[in-house]
DNA sequence: AATGGGACCTGCGCGC
DNA sequence: TGCGCGCAGGTCCCAT
């Protein structure tokens, strides 16, 4: 599911619901979402703490207790959380000071979930590249110089530009005009710099209406995303193009698929 | 350096 | 109706 906005959505919600709250039990019912240290010892130390801060890095979101406590979650692609009552088909639930819940849902059960005393220090942490929106267009245009490979894999490579992935990378595409085929370092500068736009105002736009829900997704609220209506090329093989009718091309590029339109993006 | 395949998982929609 | 296959918002790991 969850790529930046999504994520970022999340994030907001969260600071909104569980700041300073405590953490009163906790019920796993999945143990295997439980990737550090073993459930047991996750659920020992998450125990009687309260929520300081929440971070956003990437596709990352970060749950900050004392100093040197952290609950890391990734989603993955299934991954989601839902604020409120108890859920039965939780993968697992932090029941918080003030009688609400904080459920992790999962259906495909390739999330992840840790605690650790930091997260800065995790390898997957240590190897993303910058935000998207801390990037300048000059160094964004170094960066496709240097590399030979396709764009669309190089905008969701998290250690070029982290937070990215198959919707945002293929609507950005859209909205520049550009193959997603195209290797990085063949781009004009007046195409980089057309993409650098894209990239930040589908993501923008990504976070202002609250994520995608093309699948399962829901926000911490429970409610579905609004981008996905707002969507112009993924998910659309077949249908006529937004802007000249032509129908939109499905192709795989890295193994993930592709949507762009044949006519537009040259 | 870049690409392709498989792995991790479950469940959906499609064609036969 | 029922079944098998391909596919799904992510990332890692291996081989070439």
């Amino acid at each position: 599911m969850p790529e930046l906005p999504e994520v970022e959505t999340i994030k907001r919600q969260l600071e909104k619901r569980i700041l300073n709250k405590k953490i009163i039990s906790i019920q796993i019912n999945s143990k295997v979402v439980i990737k550090e240290p073993d459930a047991e010892s996750f659920k020992n130390g998450i125990l009687g703490e309260t929520v300081k801060e929440v971070i956003r890095r990437a596709k990352v979101l970060i749950i900050k207790f004392k100093k040197d406590k952290f609950l890391i979650i990734h989603l993955r692609i299934s991954g989601w959380l839902l604020y409120g009552k108890k859920e039965d088909n939780a993968r697992v639930s932090f029941e918080l000071s003030g009688g609400n819940f904080l459920n992790y849902m999962d259906q495909r059960l390739l999330g992840e979930l840790k605690f650790r005393s930091d997260y800065k220090d995790l390898k997957f942490i240590k190897s993303l590249g910058p935000e998207p929106f801390d990037i300048n267009l000059e160094d964004f245009g170094k960066i496709l110089k240097a590399k030979k490979t396709k764009i669309k894999p190089l905008l969701m490579d998290q250690k070029v530009i982290a937070g990215i992935g198959n919707i945002y990378a293929q609507e950005a595409l859209f909205l520049a005009k550009i193959d997603p085929k195209t290797i990085a370092n063949f781009l004009k500068e007046k195409a980089v710099t057309n993409l650098y736009k894209s990239m930040l105002l589908v993501l923008n736009e990504g976070i202002k209406y609250k994520g995608s829900s093309v699948d399962s997704y829901r926000n911490l609220e429970g409610e579905k995303g609004g981008m996905e209506k707002r969507l112009k090329v993924y998910g659309r093989e077949k249908k006529p193009c937004l802007v000249c009718q032509e129908p939109i091309k499905k192709i795989s590029i890295g193994g993930r698929g592709t949507c762009f339109c044949p006519n537009c993006q040259k």
